[in-house]
DNA sequence: CGACTTTGACCTGCGC
DNA sequence: GCGCAGGTCAAAGTCG
C-alpha cells in the first residue's frame, strides 16, 4: 500500500475470526460494528427478531441492546423500521454488538495513552501520526460506486481537496437535512482500486435519518458524460482539478454526476432507496458475513481509528500485501 | 427560488 | 516562526 494512507483493509465476514491472534487487543469487532451503527442505522431498527447468528440458538436482541447501540450515534428515536424485505434479508450477527459504555471508556483510556503517553513508546514503534488535534472519533468504510449512493443521509458538498498521495481528491460533505447536524462525510477514491470508495464519517447525526433525501436536487446536474481520465501523478491531477471547471474529472465528486456507471447507479439506487435502501444482508452459508446495503461482499470493508493504529505498530506488513495481491491473506479471515 | 456543485481562498494543526 | 497539508468557507454558477 505504497501510497494510500488507509493502511488496512478487512472484509467483513472475515473478521469474525482470528483477528485476535493478527491484531491483538484491537478490537475489530467493535469498529465494525460502529461503521455499520454509524452509517446505517436502520440495518438495526426492529430487525432483533431476524438476527440470526450461526453458532447460537438465540435470535432475540434486547430492546435494551438496541438503545445501547443507538446511544452513540442518535440523539434523538430511530426512525421507523425499513421494509419487511430489508427485515427479512438482513442478518446480523449478535456477538459483534457490544457495549458502547466499556467502548466509550476503553476509547478515552486509549486517547489518553495517544496524547499523553509516553513519547518514546509510541515514537518507537509506530511513526509519528500526523492526527489533527481536534480529529473526532471516526469511522471509516469502504464502498463501491453502489455503495456510495446507498447511504440514507442527506449530503452536501462543501468542498474538495486534492490528497497528498493520492491521485483521487477527496470530496467533503456535510449533512444537509439539518443546518445544526454535524455529521459529515469524506469520500475519497482509492487509489488502488479505483473501483472502491473510501468514506469517512465524523460526528454523528442530530436527527432522524430522512425518509426520503432532500439532496436529490442536484444529483442528476452536469450530465455532461465524459471519458474518466485518470490522472497519471498527483501534480498532473491537481492541474485538472482546480482548472475543471466545465470539464468533468474523474473524482469522487464527479463521479456521482459523470460517469455512465455512476449515472445508472445513481438512477436505480435513487428510485430504489426511496422505499428500501438495504435490502441485501447475506449469510454465506456457514458464513457469518453481514453485507453492507447493495454492497456485495467483496465491497465493503469496515475499520476505524484504532484499527490503523495498530497496523501502524505491526508496520504495514499486512498492508502490502493486499496491495500486491489485491487479496486479503486468510489470516485477516 | 432553493438546493446543489465547483473551486479558490482562508483557517488550523502539526512538524521542523 | 514557517511551510505544508487537511479541512472549511463562501461566492459564483447551474439546475429543477
Amino acid at each position: 500500500m505504497a501510497e494510500w494512507g488507509l493502511q488496512a483493509i478487512i472484509r467483513p465476514n472475515q473478521y469474525d475470526h482470528q483477528q485476535d491472534d493478527c491484531f491483538g487487543s484491537i478490537d475489530i469487532k467493535k469498529e465494525y460494528d460502529q461503521a455499520l451503527l454509524f452509517c446505517f442505522p436502520h440495518l438495526f431498527e426492529n430487525n432483533h427478531h431476524d438476527y440470526d447468528h450461526a453458532t447460537t440458538t438465540t435470535n432475540n436482541m434486547q430492546a435494551d441492546d438496541l438503545n445501547q447501540l443507538y446511544k452513540p450515534f442518535y440523539s434523538v428515536p430511530p426512525p421507523p423500521a425499513a421494509s419487511a424485505d430489508a427485515e427479512d434479508d438482513i442478518r446480523i450477527n449478535r456477538h459483534r454488538f457490544h457495549d458502547p459504555d466499556q467502548e466509550t471508556q476503553r476509547d478515552q483510556a486509549q486517547e489518553i495513552k495517544k496524547f499523553s503517553g509516553s513519547a518514546s513508546n509510541t515514537s518507537q514503534l509506530a511513526p509519528k501520526l500526523k492526527k489533527r488535534k481536534n480529529q473526532q472519533k471516526r469511522v471509516v468504510v469502504q464502498v463501491t460506486a453502489a455503495g456510495l449512493s446507498s447511504d440514507p443521509w442527506a449530503w452536501r458538498k462543501y468542498g474538495q481537496k486534492p490528497i497528498k498521495g493520492s491521485i483521487y481528491p477527496r470530496s467533503y460533505y456535510r449533512c444537509s437535512s439539518s443546518k445544526a447536524c454535524m455529521a459529515r462525510r469524506q469520500v475519497e477514491q482509492s487509489c488502488t482500486d479505483s473501483s472502491i470508495y473510501i468514506l469517512t464519517y465524523t460526528a454523528e447525526h442530530n436527527h432522524p435519518q430522512p425518509t426520503r433525501r432532500n439532496s436529490l436536487a442536484g444529483i442528476n446536474r452536469n450530465r455532461v458524460k465524459v471519458t474518466p481520465k485518470s490522472p497519471t501523478n498527483s501534480s498532473d491531477f491537481g492541474k485538472t482539478l482546480t482548472k475543471s471547471k466545465g470539464s468533468q474529472v474523474h473524482s469522487p465528486t464527479t463521479i456521482s454526476a459523470s460517469s455512465s456507471m455512476e449515472d445508472e447507479v445513481l438512477q436505480q439506487s435513487n428510485i430504489k432507496e426511496e422505499t428500501t435502501f438495504y435490502n441485501k444482508c447475506d449469510i454465506n452459508q456457514g458464513h457469518d458475513t453481514m453485507m453492507m446495503p447493495e454492497i456485495n461482499d467483496e465491497e465493503c470493508m469496515v475499520f476505524g481509528d484504532d484499527f490503523f493504529e495498530g497496523l501502524e505498530d505491526l508496520g504495514g506488513e499486512s498492508s502490502s500485501y493486499y496491495s500486491s495481491n489485491k487479496q486479503f491473506p486468510n489470516v485477516f479471515c
